[in-house]
DNA sequence: GTGAAAGCGCTAACAA
DNA sequence: TTGTTAGCGCTTTCAC
């Protein structure tokens, strides 16, 4: 049991109750290996007696660093299905914590400018590295915090520079929606629609590109099952009830199945089907949406989803912090993991 | 623009090149008050020249504190529908940092141990203070922290022990419920019903008791409109099923609204209507559910909800905190918000 | 209003 | 293997 009342143990308390030097409880701590093993015991038996715990101002006012890794906090849409961050968060303290790190949030002044929050937060030494995760939009942060040779990693590759060195984690969207793709068509569709997002969103043609290649490589047609828009329910909604309404020409039939680039985009058509009289499911028609948000957890008869492995990249993103902030190479640099598929009532 | 490839600048590289003593320039960040105005100008201009920021470390070290706040992410349970965490953390993020606060995050070993984590992040002084939103199961931790004089304020008021003196800030669940009630009496429902959670939730009873004390305001009978059970979506399709069932008996018609205290419970009551073929909605059965949760606001046709005022608990939350940390006494210590209603379809 | 001295608690570097 | 010395960058105290 610490002791109460008095005041708080420091090096020296322990040093002097243990009757050796300060440095060698310091080294009982972080170089045990140096000590005799009666020494260590010795100090051990002090430090667990004193109930002492190091100083971590006074440890990373000594060692430059601070054992914390900032993460800023994008502002998640309302209304969007989401709610990753939760999950990813967890994961990412949990793994951190493995590794002796500490996670420290942050929120930017100016939501529009990417780098805001950053410097301060290193200038003041208050983190050693960042997380990224606001990646979708380009990745400036990542440019910026390279060019200063600052540590971190980003949550998403840098899809406007292929080349950059920097480390990254992300999930194989295509090779998610193929997963849809294969589930749906082991189960005897072969008009399955793409409902995804606009062109110009790398995200969205990467999964698209799995749709795309694996009704293909399937040899099923591709050809008027597709639509592109934003990512919200209405669109969603639209976006299947003209897909349905192509009920005429031979090849043209409507769809049975479709995969949508997101589990927002994916309630909406749920809407559509209902909006119709018809059922979505196995025996009626099949949804499946990307990213097994609690809502496809939660929405009648449940979604079908591509689960991203987010404690799998929690612990990926902390191997290569942990290599950068030792100024150990990692290799590979870049991790790309494969999502799975959560079967749910509507396929 | 900041020095480049120099040395990071120390409040004795800003002294020089101002001219003036370390402690001058510590008294231009701290006290600026305490200098002359052109002394205080050259430091500033000093200061921006150099692009110095303060060290943290060096900071704590000396003023005994760390201007971060440690908060214990809980497990969110898969399945539920809520995700508040993400919408509190973010509040809380920003009125921390208007208060020059950090928000630091821990997950327990343990995760059954309520106390796991705080004693080990308080002794290395890595925080001052906590936030604790774990405190629907009883609050261990509040009474833990409050007898070490720890700072801490509570999201969450101790509903065992309500003479507990440690600062809170709460959500009026009853007052919230109250507000549905009015709502779906204001539009003509009489036969509103409950279903809400067991009777041993403080929480849950609380709710509860906004329906029945409303309801009879009202001069409304609950007779046969309640429901008690877990915090499910089967359950709530179950229940809602079975008031569904009560159309024989004179005044124990079936009900026309279901107030529930939960969104998952409500997501379950929008199955148990689908089953029938009902429609959820101002012509048909209204629902409303509680906590405003992305599933409300994703499923078709949107579920009306009870949604807390996260922000403004947050903001509470950080005024409490920094009264606590500057030992002041706070008025009032406890605060209770009243949360409002989120329309959509669904009522 | 400004400066000099001391020290927060720790660890790196070196000496014994 | 253990101890000594120095100093990380800042703020508190007190003198001027």
């Amino acid at each position: 049991m610490p002791a109460r009342h008095r005041t708080v143990p420091t090096l020296a308390t322990v040093a002097e109750a243990a009757g050796v030097s300060r440095q060698t409880v310091s080294n009982a701590l972080n170089s045990p290996h140096l000590l005799r093993n009666d020494t260590l015991a010795r100090v051990q038996q002090a430090i667990d007696r004193l109930g002492y715990t190091p100083n971590r101002a006074a440890r990373n006012l000594r060692t430059r660093s601070s054992q914390q890794v900032g993460l800023r906090l994008e502002p998640s849409p309302e209304g969007s299905a989401s709610g990753l961050m939760d999950r990813f968060l967890h994961s990412l303290v949990d793994s951190c914590k493995e590794a002796g790190l500490h996670v420290l949030l942050f929120t930017p002044e100016d939501v529009n400018d990417p780098l805001d929050g950053y410097p301060e937060l290193l200038a003041s030494r208050a983190v050693d590295a960042f997380v990224v995760t606001d990646t979708y939009r380009g990745n400036p942060q990542a440019t910026w915090l390279d060019e200063r040779m600052i540590p971190f990693v980003a949550f998403g590759r840098p899809w406007d520079d292929p080349h950059a060195t920097h480390p990254w984690v992300d999930v194989d969207g295509r090779a998610g929606v193929a997963l849809a793709v294969d589930h749906l068509a082991d189960r005897g569709h072969t008009r399955i629609a793409w409902i995804g997002w606009q062109k110009s969103s790398r995200i969205g043609e990467d999964r698209r590109s799995g749709w795309v290649d694996r009704m293909h490589d399937r040899g099923l047609s591709t050809t008027r099952l597709s639509a592109r828009g934003e990512d919200t329910i209405e669109y969603g909604r639209r976006a299947a009830h003209a897909l349905l309404d192509n009920e005429e020409g031979s090849s043209d039939e409507a769809p049975t199945a479709f995969v949508c680039a997101s589990d927002t985009v994916a309630m909406g058509v749920l809407q559509a089907l209902g909006d119709r009289g018809l059922r979505p499911g196995p025996d009626g028609i099949a949804v499946v949406g990307f990213d097994d948000s609690l809502a496809a957890q939660v929405v009648p008869p449940g979604l079908t989803s591509v689960r991203q492995p987010l404690e799998e990249v929690a612990v990926q993103i902390v191997r290569l912090l942990t290599d950068r902030l030792a100024l150990r190479s990692s290799e590979p640099p870049h991790v790309i993991l494969t999502p799975d598929l959560s079967i749910r009532g509507t396929s």
